[in-house]
RNA sequence: GCGAGAGUGGCGGAAUGGCAGACGCACUGGAAUUAGGAUCCAGCGGGAAACCGUGGGGGUUCGACUCCCCCCUCUCGCACCA
């Protein structure tokens, strides 16, 4: 056996062999339990990154691990191939974006195998796929028949000179990212998917969710953000129209002097109509709805208002309440108008305050009595009510539930539930995505695409000229088509689907990618989900992971899927993090434009920033392709999964690559040495081992069988685990056992090594592959069972006994395991170094802890 | 402001009520080598020592990095939500 480690070339050849052999491949066996591990796919941007390599690296560990422990693993890969980075390319580069596309799958395709992923790439699918996406149209007809699907007109933000809509992050302080020309909000038709229908199912199952990480459900229902409250109606004076607020504070409303609206709200402009104010309410209004939404939304904005010349009534007071249009009021929560009073809510007391607005107390502090003239601040805390008629005196708690009560039956009032939650905008003014199956015709209006028409292709045949527009809206043979119900002239849809679409249900065509009846085989769904462990970054927290709960219970109610929830266990891994460099003159820095602490370009000293996530912007980034060039996958992987535990961000560290480099060459090396004395050894048996120094090395090779297994299994600590086979590498090191040149040594001495190379296998697959046939194996090691322990082997027979006085460390002991506790007690007392700690004292208590540690009490 | 997470040697980290610093990196010394690198072995929180040490202060306990209360710092998420 060469005593030389050659990462590539063993790497190579086990890529071969189970691509040759497909050992990854998976069907289903309904006599074996499934396991479905899954890693969120990435989209095909060009090359992958060290966020790849760690996110799959880690699935890749549980997925080889769970098969060795004798699971039907799924574990596949596939492509999140729709998206605006293949159209901007398309404009910079003049490549289409299909081509732009599948041209970076390959790259990637080839990248994740020369890691050595197990997957199963006969399920690979990419999004962007006529076979995917077809299905995906289907879905939107099928939803668009239960009503899950409308289209509605809403306020969006827009960039005239590119003639689109822009999404929230592409708008930068109030200007198109592209153009650099201001952004309006628009009012336009859009699609929507109504994930409000699930907004109680999708916040009450997350109780159930007990393998998520509880941010990520604090996250979710945060944004979910249910809240419990009245609607009141207010008549407007001289009209026949009324204005409905959302308020989660009933009690206060015997308080509310005036109404705010939001500038977006119908009756904002209506209101002034016709009146001399009209003009001054409609630029004000103007003014505010082409402020940028970041400024408009942040806490220091100064609060404005205009009065609209209206006023409505309380219902309850008859109090005569000016209409305000005021920017601080959103119109996407409750209704966009709210009941103001100025003298228990903070935002309303300093309007009232600006504008010389009326302040009516009703609640009291206990022990307090507040006074409208000398209030500095509103009082928003718990009290008695005042000044409310019949509520007079009531716990204004109480009085929440009475007065929504007594307005329900007055007929201008109700109990309501509020979400934050939006309906799902999912229209696209863009080319690379999924067109949405809709005709409109003139006679017949909006007609969804027959089933059987299926699939609205996306016409390869088309410039992208960066115009900004659609490149199907301008494309005849796309847009033109015939109505199928009135089989005259119409048009279709030539907006496209949001990409988050695609990503809410992969993971259940994974278990069928093939399957053309349907956009799920019902029986093979039912085999493989829900997913058992999903693995991906914290920023999917939200977006991705309530759209994919989401399309899971809508494809449960169409009978597609059995299961109420996708993902049983989650797990978000951290950043990939590395130091910032930076020059003076030359400004950010990559690695390797860096020497001796130097600038390559001019040679000045470099400055060392702040560790941060890689990124291109900052160029603190780590190529995983040259990092492979290097050490060679297996200690990419290794380094991985050292660095840190998976929850946490690692710190990028060359010394560390190095040293996992290093370990591996070291386990080589133990092997080669030993490979020729190892390969005759036979199997340990128990009478041949009465030499202490084999018993030893067998106690240690068991203990770390149990703590390895314990920590990838229970824990998914694959630091601490590698730290433990690294002790074991270290006692092999010491060559005692070998030293006595006997069968059982032998044996012992190889049980170890297995042990090792077969811990090591789901980490570093390759290398463990050429050891584990170097020692005579004829299996690969991907279908060999994981090692089991023998507790009674793990045990110790002696324990090292800790001796506190006091609960400070004064001593230790050594005795048999199974010695009596009275005996320990005798032996500590009669320490050497214990008796000055207790000589002459009073002993008051003794603590033992079995086979750890005993605590003597002295007064 | 609210919520969550974190704070431990020169560094990454380990220990979830029982010997603080496993394992690795860096560093130091030794072996070997013509020499360097690689390798192997050993040492490595501070302090001369008593002792002191897990962001700071208090508490519970025989015993606290770990549990409870208050405070400081950092990171992330949410944030005029009526």
């Amino acid at each position: 056996m060469d005593k030389l480690y050659t990462p590539h070339a063993i790497e190579e050849k086990w890529q071969r062999y189970w691509e040759e052999n497909k050992s990854f491949k998976v069907a289903e066996d309904p006599h074996r339990k499934k396991y479905y591990l899954l890693e969120m796919f990435p989209y095909p941007s060009g090359r992958i990154h060290m966020g790849h390599v760690r996110n799959y690296t880690i699935g890749d560990v549980l997925a080889r691990f769970m098969a060795m422990r004798g699971y039907n693993v799924l574990h596949p890969m596939g492509w999140d191939a729709f998206g605006m980075p293949a159209e901007n390319a398309a404009i910079q580069s003049n490549t289409h974006p299909h081509e732009w596309t599948y041209k970076n799958i390959d790259t990637m395709r080839s990248q994740l195998k020369r890691m050595g992923f197990s997957y199963d790439w006969d399920r690979e699918l990419a999004t962007c796929d006529l076979m995917y996406y077809k299905w995906e149209q289907w879905l939107f007809l099928k939803m668009h028949e239960r009503d899950l699907v409308f289209r509605r007109k809403s306020f969006v933000n827009w960039c005239e000179s590119c003639q689109t809509v822009l999404a929230n992050e592409q708008v930068e302080g109030g200007l198109c990212w592209r153009c650099k020309k201001e952004v309006t909000q628009k009012e336009l038709a859009q699609w929507f998917f109504r994930i409000t229908r699930y907004a109680d199912e999708l916040l009450e199952s997350l109780d159930k969710l007990t393998g998520w990480p509880e941010r990520v459900l604090t996250m979710q229902r945060n944004w979910i953000g249910r809240s419990y409250g009245t609607e009141i109606d207010f008549a407007v004076e001289h009209s026949p129209e009324k204005i409905t607020v959302f308020t989660t504070r009933p009690d206060t409303l015997y308080g509310a002097t005036f109404m705010s609206l939001a500038p977006e709200h119908p009756l904002a402009r209506k209101l002034a109509e016709g009146t001399p104010r009209h003009a001054s309410v409609q630029s004000f209004i103007e003014r505010i709805l082409k402020q940028d939404k970041l400024v408009r939304s942040s806490e220091d904005l100064e609060k404005e208002g205009i009065f609209t010349g209206a006023c409505c009534i309380n219902p309850v007071t008859g109090f005569r309440m000016p209409i305000y249009v005021a920017n601080f009021v959103l119109m996407e929560y409750g209704s966009g108008a709210v009941m103001a009073v100025p003298t228990h809510d903070q935002r309303d007391f300093e309007f009232a305050k600006k504008y010389g607005l009326d302040f009516i107390v009703v609640i009291q502090p206990e022990g307090e009595t507040l006074d409208p003239k000398t209030m500095a601040c509103a009082y928003v805390d718990e009290g008695v009510m005042v000044n409310s008629q019949q509520f007079d005196g009531m716990k204004n708690s109480e009085a929440m539930e009475n007065i929504t009560r007594y307005l329900e039956k007055q007929g201008c009032g109700k109990k309501a539930v509020h979400y934050r939650l939006k309906d799902w905008g999912i229209s696209r003014q863009r080319y690379w995505g999924n067109p949405i199956p809709i005709i409109y015709c003139d006679a017949c209006g909006i007609v969804p695409v027959p089933e059987k028409e299926l699939p609205v292709v996306l016409l390869k045949d088309i410039t992208i000229t960066g115009s900004g527009q659609s490149p199907l809206a301008s494309c005849p043979e796309f847009v033109n088509t015939v109505c199928p119900r009135c089989a005259r002239p119409a048009r279709r849809e030539t907006d496209t689907m949001d990409t988050f679409v695609e990503s809410s249900w992969y993971f259940e065509r994974y278990a069928c990618p093939e399957y053309d009846s349907g956009p799920l085989d019902v029986q093979k769904v039912k085999y493989w989900m829900p997913v058992d462990q999903y693995i991906g970054g914290i920023e999917h927290a939200v977006l991705h992971l309530l759209y994919a709960r989401f399309f899971t219970k809508v494809l449960r109610d169409l009978g597609l899927v059995h299961v109420d929830e996708p993902f049983v266990n989650l797990l978000t891994q951290g950043m990939v993090c590395k130091e910032t460099q930076r020059c003076e003159t030359h400004g950010w820095l990559y690695p390797e434009e860096v020497h001796n602490g130097t600038c390559k370009h001019c040679s000045a000293p470099v400055q060392v920033g702040r560790t941060e996530k890689m990124s291109k912007s900052t160029r603190n980034v780590v190529d995983p392709e040259q990092l492979i060039q290097k050490y060679g996958a297996d200690t990419a992987r290794l380094f991985c999964l050292f660095a840190s535990p998976p929850e946490k961000d690692l710190e990028w560290s060359d010394q560390g690559v190095e040293g996992a480099y290093r370990f591996l060459y070291r386990v080589w090396r133990l092997v080669a040495e030993h490979r020729d004395n190892l390969i005759q050894a036979l199997p340990v048996s128990d009478e041949q081992v009465i030499d202490t120094i084999i018993k030893n090395l067998r106690r240690k090779t068991h203990q770390t069988i149990k703590k390895v297994t314990d920590d990838i299994f229970q824990r998914f600590h694959f630091n601490t685990a590698i730290s433990a086979v690294m002790e074991l590498v270290n006692e092999l090191y010491q060559g005692a056992p070998l030293a006595r040149e006997s069968t059982a040594s032998r044996a012992a001495f190889r049980e170890a090594i297995e042990a090792v190379i077969l811990l090591l296998s789901p980490m570093v697959p390759h290398v463990c592959e050429e050891l584990w046939s170097e020692l005579g194996n004829r299996d690969s090691i991907s279908k060999t069972p994981w090692p089991s322990y023998d507790e009674a082997i793990a045990e110790a027979e002696e324990a090292v006994i800790v001796i506190q006085v006091n609960g400070k460390l004064r001593g230790q002991i050594t005795v048999n395991a199974k010695v009596s506790e009275n005996y320990i007690k005798e032996q500590a007392l009669a320490c050497e170094k214990v008796q000055p700690w207790i000589s002459g004292k009073q002993i008051k208590k003794v603590i033992t802890v079995p086979g750890k540690l005993i605590n003597i009490v002295v007064g």
